[in-house]
DNA sequence: ACTTTAATTGAGTAATTAATCACTAATGAC
DNA sequence: GTCATTAGTGATTAATTACTCAATTAAAGT
């Protein structure tokens, strides 16, 4: 990857998520890069391109936040760790999840792909974990992770982070 | 108010929250009003003032749905109607809640100022409920109503609703 | 009926938009 | 070193953008 291409998908990023993609030009991104306009074009064909390129970004980066919290064997470990997978994202991680959790709004296409295998491990605990409806108790804590993402995606995870234990404490983790 | 004012909010809104507000334009609006381009702006001076206009009819609108719940006596008939709202919101205001809360990642300045007295009462209200932390316990509660609310505006009253009542049980009400 | 005011139109504008294009500079293969 | 491929530029384009304005119609007041 050459330079000014990463240049490119960084002044990207950090403007997707903070104005959003709508509101933010391919001149406005090239002007942040320091890069001329056209080089977007060459490397990403259109801007819908940069933006699919970073979702991919986020993927790979996601594969590997997630694989060692999916091998964890003990259910309440494992349930622990991905509640706390929101306080966790720093830097260019941070600004991919806010860009995308900002734009599922809009795109009811993608939600949020690479967090299926995380989902589909949260019900599996949550049938061997507790016997009467775990169905709708892991959807309800699908939902609070869901929100608590959001917020801290949001507010930043300083201000969120004292809510983490309590929520623990609700589901007996 | 004439009937194409009204035509015309009632387009924007449907369009707002639905496409978001940078990626709907005016002449889009216009159009599904079945109204000249121009008098958007002889209303409403601009795109933003139209915007306005809409968060001002929420405000309007959440104070008639808030008031009854803000009166209520008992503790926890207060936070369980306060968590049975997201469910309550229909049509227009469902769309005007929708518009607002996924605006709220680029606007710093409105955080749902309406729902500032609920936010307060929350407060007050587990100050008196549990003695030990009652802050965070609030915090965790009020985080939780976000992400619902954010779940239910997203995805719908219906895919979310069998959240409801576990929720309630989390929080001994 | 008449006059004033408000509502509405649609053509028009200047600025901005995403995207293209002809071109040059750099890099790598051999 | 030569040549082919890729990286990079910046001027340009056609379309779209939010917004204006003069002219027309409808409503309201007296």
């Amino acid at each position: 990857m050459t330079s000014k291409k990463t240049l490119i998908l960084e002044a990207a990023l950090e403007l997707f998520s903070t104005k959003g993609f709508s509101a933010t030009t391919t001149r406005d991104i090239s002007n942040t890069a320091g890069v001329s306009e056209g080089l977007i074009f060459r490397h990403f064909i259109n801007k819908e391109g940069l933006f699919q390129a970073l979702v991919e970004k986020n993927d790979f980066l996601n594969n590997i936040l997630f694989k060692p919290i999916l091998e964890l064997e003990h259910p309440k470990v494992f349930l622990k760790q991905v509640l706390s997978i929101p306080f966790q994202l720093k830097g260019e991680q941070f600004s991919l999840w806010r860009m995308i959790y900002s734009q599922q709004w809009y795109r009811d296409d993608f939600f949020q792909k690479s967090m299926l295998p995380i989902k589909e491990k949260i019900k599996k605990v949550f049938k061997n974990l507790i016997h009467e409806d775990s169905d709708a108790e892991a959807q309800t804590f699908f939902l609070i992770l869901d929100g608590i993402i959001s917020s801290v995606l949001m507010l930043g995870a300083a201000k969120t982070f004292p809510v983490f234990e309590n929520i623990l404490r609700k589901f007996n983790l």
